[in-house]
DNA sequence: GTGCTTAAACTAGCGGCGTAAGTTTTTACA
DNA sequence: TGTAAAAACTTACGCCGCTAGTTTAAGCAC
């Protein structure tokens, strides 16, 4: 086949096969060839759309990142924005858990990624706290979100029983996996609480830097 | 070169190779053949020492883990403990960052680590934590200090000045490389401070649940 | 001491990876 | 209508993890 009279493939159509491709089977399965062929194509064809798959790659980031709610930020005190930008950015990353390594770098030159440092910076600015404060407070928050999101804390203990005789404290740790939501979704619950709660306290009694 | 009258390998040479490796240009640098050039060797040699690269790679993670101080929970309180142990983890990450997305994972099977969480947990319950605080601890620590080594901060941010044109509130964010150490050890520091402060403050409350 | 088994190196090769180069045909425009 | 660009293709390069089979030395039983 030659160039087609309608063309197979779009910037579009790529990103969100890319997108499913790593949803469905991780980073590892989304290899140029796999995409194509998902796409009903050769592998170097995606090279007329993109000149690298670590471009594929940040474009599924960017959509992901977009998708997480930034307008809280408009019309609410600052402790509730970020209590609610938190949750919505957790929530999103639990739903598209196998691209978390590739946000967890940062936001890059991607435009989603920056609008939303934009809007939780502009916000503790605003709110009053001092600049280094302020990207000290971005920064904590994205490591409980993406450290949370990375990988689950409950499944990263291996279900066999015996592996914890050795460990009088951990002898039901292989029930963990089990409980994972609970484990898992109660752990950043309680950092984003500690965290908002405390902030506020010192923001209250008129600590801002 | 048949079998040699000394071996040329023993799996700590490889593990240590590994680490070197991995320390110096990368997870991605560390591949099998790269690996056993380093050991003046060929490439598939080193499956008479390992079944898989997976195993070289958890061998390499066990070693780095190892080196974080958990002798700091028995004489000390529970909330003197945390801290120390955290900034030793935090330090220990802070010299092998390239290994990070190995640990992040969890523990594994791996004996450093179910030490690690062993101490780190029973030094809760022992407190009088109920178990799933303890859990959910244990849990919110790793989040912080892996989501904090995972990537810079500071670093995720392009150099690029033209980059925050359009927004206003980033307009210095391309600096932020310059004060990399400044803003990721601020914000580390300030989350443990704030996550072991408010947990003291809960416990001396009562609320251990 | 002489076999036999095992260990530890080797070489060759499989299927997969990202990507470069060059080909073919179609489309769009001067 | 001629030409340039676009979008598919095929082929190929040098990596990757890993398997299979070979060679020689070491360790041990008799």
């Amino acid at each position: 086949m030659a160039r087609p009279r309608q063309a197979l493939l779009t910037r579009e159509r790529i990103v969100e096969a890319a997108a499913a491709l790593i949803d469905a089977e991780g980073l590892d399965a989304c290899s140029m060839r796999r995409l194509a062929t998902e796409l009903g194509v050769q592998g170097p064809s995606l090279y007329n759309h993109f000149a690298t798959k670590a471009e594929i790659v940040d474009a599924v980031a960017e959509l992901v990142v977009a998708q997480v709610d930034i307008t809280v930020f408009r019309g609410n005190d600052w402790r509730e924005a970020l209590r609610l930008w938190a949750k919505s950015y957790h929530a999103v990353l639990a739903a598209h858990p196998n691209i978390v390594p590739v946000l967890a770098t940062g936001p890059g030159r991607r435009p989603a990624g920056l609008a939303m440092a934009e809007a939780v910076y502009g916000a503790l600015i605003d709110a009053g706290w001092s600049r280094a404060r302020a990207t000290h407070i971005g920064a904590l928050m994205r490591y409980l979100i993406t450290g949370s999101a990375l990988g689950s804390f409950a499944l990263g203990f291996d279900a066999d029983p015996e592996l914890y005789d050795r460990y009088p404290h951990l002898h039901r740790a292989h029930e963990l996996a089990a409980h994972r939501a609970a484990v898992d979704e109660g752990a950043f619950e309680l950092g984003l609480d500690l965290l908002i709660n405390s902030l506020s306290d010192r923001y209250d009694q008129g600590v801002r830097r």
